[in-house]
DNA sequence: AAGTGGTCTAGACCACTAT
DNA sequence: TAGTGGTCTAGACCACTTT
């Protein structure tokens, strides 16, 4: 697909080529990425002014402004105005996980299900109270799920909602509520955002149970809590994955997976 | 274009301050995530066309251009050519968690410390040969580090690093390497990059006994590879945590931690 | 005063999509 | 054909830092 990769082999410098499918912007990007991950600008140097870019690859300064900006929120340099643009050292504390693997253990919804094993209302007892923003002792709606990958369990998902009795939720909608899209990513959700946090634990003797393990293995479980369009924590709730079964990875730096 | 004021009907309801210290582009993308946010526009609906924002709001298309693809990639939208730009729904898969967990535990370098436990020149076996990219039986040098924090131990740590006759690594170096400038940020290092895995373990008997845990306690393990400026692996390691010291956070979709 | 990053304008052209 | 996103130019102004 991309077979106008040329070699620039000679010289220190590489230069737009104006007839590629790749913008200016991107391409420029792409050189300084180079030449910074081939040493010519190691941790803490600074990069040509760019004025200098400019003329050095004949484009607007808002084409070098636009090749700066990313490579400013990929991390890759930082700027200080009146000095210039510095080349970024490794932090680790930049290093991010993605999700992705979560995603993918549940993509292709041909080979995914939901049982859904448990929903009831119940009265919110001090802990649930707290995290939904609600008083002790008001409804919430308390549901537990399996979700099987090819027909092996995978997740077990419990999760605590709001409850309004103006919108009861069917039953056919709780297997999809917050599941269907934010897995698939299609249909609209009621949830703006959330926020999450993993946390290593081991498998109890339920957990290890329904999810064909084995008490006391290693897992990971992701605590989520989602937020309505009011603002209002809208569900929490937990994820429980055997360790064996899933795992998170990310890059730091300059590195891209290959 | 007509500069009449038929924005009157339908009109925006903020504008862009210019006496603001805050760049159009940056309120832009306020006023547009504040919306998204508010439910104006829900997962799915098509945002209001470029040309009409720029009439919308009195700000050139390059401004709108900046502030739609910030929101690009923060994941809030996605544009499509020739039909427009849309609020993107909530997909679990583009959660991220940062590391900046595991890097304030070891910020502020007067309560950190770092103890050399064992440092020596082995054979690279198999796996440490594939991980490094080594003929099984070149030499590698092998480190276990533990790493305090106000006293108590935090980490453990172990590595294996390329073994490079011409420069041979001084024991001061040692107790630095791949921390110094990846955790503190300051101080280039010979990395240009790397990549992350994350793990859910528990504690074997000398971790439990280095971490002051308990054997078969949720652990995290997070696996490195470094890469220097020539593409080689040159650092294959892991860290161990336990798990009731520390955990990731991150956020999904428009939410932004309060 | 000169250099640097940061921002902005007011158009232009292109490729794509829908009608 | 008209609308849409995507890109680009060739300057301009500002705030800041260094000399």
């Amino acid at each position: 697909m991309s077979k106008d990769e040329k070699r620039r082999g000679r010289g220190p410098e590489a230069s737009i080529d104006r007839g590629s499918y790749e913008p200016p912007y991107v391409q420029l990007v792409g050189i300084l990425r180079r030449q910074i991950a081939a040493g010519k600008f190691r941790a803490g140097d600074r990069l040509p002014s760019e004025p200098q870019l400019c003329s050095l690859y004949q484009v607007s300064p808002m084409t070098v402004r636009r090749a700066i900006t990313i490579l400013l929120d990929q991390g890759a340099v930082v700027t200080t105005p009146g000095k210039g643009t510095f080349v970024r050292p490794l932090e680790l504390g930049t290093g991010t996980f993605r999700l992705q693997e979560l995603a993918d253990l549940l993509a292709n919804s041909g080979r995914t299900a939901v049982r859904l094993l448990q929903t009831r209302v119940i009265r919110a007892d001090e802990r649930v109270a707290r995290r939904l923003s609600i008083k002790e002792g008001q409804r919430a709606i308390y549901l537990r799920r399996l979700l099987f990958r090819d027909g092996d369990p995978v997740l077990y998902h419990q999760e605590y909602l709001l409850y309004d009795p103006k919108r009861p939720i069917v039953e056919a909608e709780m297997e999809a509520t917050s599941l269907q899209g934010l897995f698939a990513g299609r249909g609209g959700s009621d949830f703006k955002g959330g926020s999450l946090r993993i946390e290593a634990t081991a498998l109890r003797e339920l957990e290890a149970d329904l999810l064909g393990g084995t008490v006391n293995q290693p897992a990971f479980r992701l605590i989520h809590i989602f937020y309505d369009y009011k603002d209002r924590p809208a569900s929490w709730g937990w994820f429980i994955c055997r360790g064996d079964r899933i795992s998170f990875g990310g890059t730091l730096g300059l590195w891209e997976e290959k």
